[in-house]
DNA sequence: GCCGTTTTCGGCCCGACTGTTTTCAGTCG
């Protein structure tokens, strides 16, 4: 079983557990313990297998227990009794915005709802506000929350489309013995949410590799079948298709499975234009091509990468020799967004940066959250200064790689930072982001990041939207302003790299490139193994189109150094 | 639930906002 998995029982033990009003640190130290498992970078089973489950800080006796239980049985007793009590779509319920677990719970109760379907019904009905402590707009809002759901349904963030993807790759290739599995689809061009998983897969024996998929334990269900593709239905809820080819005919699929539809369109037409329609892949005949920088000569383009074809430019600027020299992952030279255990973070400044050196960057920027934000123990003036004072000293030796001094510092609802202007003149790097007060109207959240925009001793402004990834929307914000203050005041626009965010997302951060704004490519790090996320961000970076010079840590040290100088 | 060299028991968690109230409970970050 995976860490994931693991994890997750525990997380939905504390919700089911949070549904009943338990003790609040018995949940919150199953939660610890599901974040503690999401993040440890060995196998749970491994650790179980030498004994050592309790050596983790955060797992004491019991959660020991529970996990031995979960590994040898493959299931949870306490869980199971408590899904007897409480439906799994009461959870459902409780993951809308704005319902906690006593309102999922008098809604349970009351109405007899278990599902947000049912959910649904009641409030189009009226019956959601008649019930304590809820009226006419928490009915609206549950509707509203429902409906955008419902309007998003079915996509998958990147992330765990990618994960999912590539372990039945590795499978394929493993057990059925497929010469090469790829991708394509929105996975190839990063699209940060997934409809279905397309798989290519080059084999001679395309029944074997069917059959072999569908032993799978991840697939639940076989949609459909025939000689040379399938659909599966996977336990994660989605959707595999899968199409095997010979190994001749594999760059063909693979392109033509990577789409995007608008992009193949434009070549069509550009095709048929020149002619070439019938040598042209989408037309019935199949052509094996060597490679896909051969479909794009044969129109006489250059490779256009996957990243860019999404039908918004990129054949014209194709035709004119214009595409942008994107960056790879190797071009970054640090993470600006690190936090670390003197707040919310798992590790500390020191494992942070030695996982920094590993990558091989030359820096990274250790920005802990300010005071103000309680729940991630943030950082007042005084711990900041020790905190930096610490970093000085762990740069003394450096050998050439260099820990900035940081944070993180909160935007208030009034405008205004959460720290004293003083002690952020002295920090190397100042993240300001928003972190509270999300409903404020338009007008007062563009002048509240405006004014973050413009202190001098703020570098970058960080997730600039606040959008979750299917979880909770931008606030308000006239992004177009913001943009405008940015790039008259020199101030850094962040990539946040975290799977779930995305934020700016590409069509932002291409508009922050028309108007010479950088951007820094950040992975907000909480632990470890999330300082593995940057090659989302870089995707983020790839889609919008910009080059290295737009984006600020692709520079060396000293390089960058100046560019931090200069504000 | 976890943790611990001042503690094996008692601390761990806080303030703002919202919608519902008519003085506050629930939610969120």
């Amino acid at each position: 079983m995976r860490n994931i998995e693991v994890a997750w029982i525990f997380h939905e033990l504390a919700d089911l557990l949070e549904l009943k009003g338990e003790d609040f640190f018995k949940i919150r130290a199953y939660r610890n313990a599901a974040r503690i498992l999401a993040g440890l970078e060995e196998s749970v089973e491994e650790i179980w297998k030498r004994g050592e489950l309790v050596k983790t800080p955060g797992i004491g006796r019991n959660i020991a227990a529970k996990i031995d239980e979960i590994l040898t049985t493959g299931r949870l007793r306490k869980l199971e009794d408590l899904l007897r009590e409480i439906p799994s779509g009461v959870l459902d319920i409780m993951s809308l915005p704005g319902i906690g677990p006593k309102r999922a719970g008098i809604i349970f109760k009351n109405l007899g709802v278990s599902s947000i379907g049912e959910l649904a019904k009641a409030a189009r009905e009226g019956r959601v506000k008649s019930l304590p402590g809820m009226g006419g707009k928490t009915e609206n809002a549950i509707l509203r929350y429902i409906e955008a759901r419902e309007n998003s349904c079915g996509r998958t963030l990147l992330v765990t489309a990618r994960e999912l993807a590539g372990e039945l790759a590795g499978y394929l290739k493993d057990v059925a013995g497929a010469t090469r599995v790829e991708a394509g689809g929105s996975i190839r061009r990063w699209q940060e949410t997934v409809g279905d998983i397309d798989l290519v897969v080059a084999s001679d024996d395309p029944g074997k590799v069917l059959d072999i998929l569908e032993s799978h334990p991840r697939i639940k269900e076989v949609i459909e079948r025939d000689g040379q593709s399938g659909s599966f239905q996977t336990g994660w809820g989605i959707v595999v298709d899968v199409e095997v080819v010979s190994g001749d005919f594999f760059e063909t699929a693979l392109f033509l499975s990577t789409g995007s539809k608008a992009h193949l369109g434009r070549l069509r037409k550009l095709g048929q234009g020149q002619g070439l329609s019938a040598d042209f892949p989408g037309s019935p005949v199949r052509f094996a091509y060597k490679n896909e920088t051969d479909i794009y000569s044969c129109l006489g383009l250059p490779y256009i990468p996957p990243e860019l074809r999404e039908d918004r430019g990129e054949v014209e600027a194709a035709l004119g020799n214009r595409l942008p020299e994107l960056f790879d992952l190797r071009d970054i030279k640090g993470d600006l967004h690190i936090h670390t255990d003197w707040s919310d973070g798992l590790h500390s400044v020191e494992r942070m940066a030695a996982r920094a050196r590993e990558k091989g960057y030359q820096y990274i920027a250790i920005t802990d959250h300010s005071q103000s934000l309680k729940i991630a123990r943030g950082l007042s003036p005084k711990r900041l200064k020790k905190q930096h004072e610490h970093i000085r000293s762990l740069n003394e030796n450096s050998d050439g790689f260099y820990i900035l001094t940081g944070i993180e510092v909160d935007i208030l609802p009034k405008g205004g930072l959460d720290c004293p202007e003083e002690i952020l003149k002295e920090t190397e790097l100042v993240i300001a982001s928003v972190h509270s007060a999300f409903k404020q109207d338009r007008d007062t959240m563009t002048a509240r990041i405006i004014s973050a925009v413009e202190n001098r001793n703020v570098d970058i402004i960080g997730h600039l939207t606040g959008r979750l990834i299917g979880q909770r929307d931008e606030y308000a914000l006239d992004v177009e302003r913001v943009l405008e203050a940015a790039a008259d005041c020199g101030t850094i626009l962040e990539i946040n790299s975290s799977p779930d965010r995305l934020d700016l997302n590409d069509v932002n951060a291409r508009r922050a490139k028309e108007r010479g704004i950088r951007m820094a490519v950040s992975t907000d790090a909480h632990d470890l193994k999330r300082m593995d996320e940057m090659p989302y961000g870089v995707a983020v970076a790839r889609r919008a189109w910009l080059e290295r010079e737009n984006v600020v840590n692709t520079a060396g040290w000293e390089e960058l150094r100046k560019i931090l100088k200069k504000k």
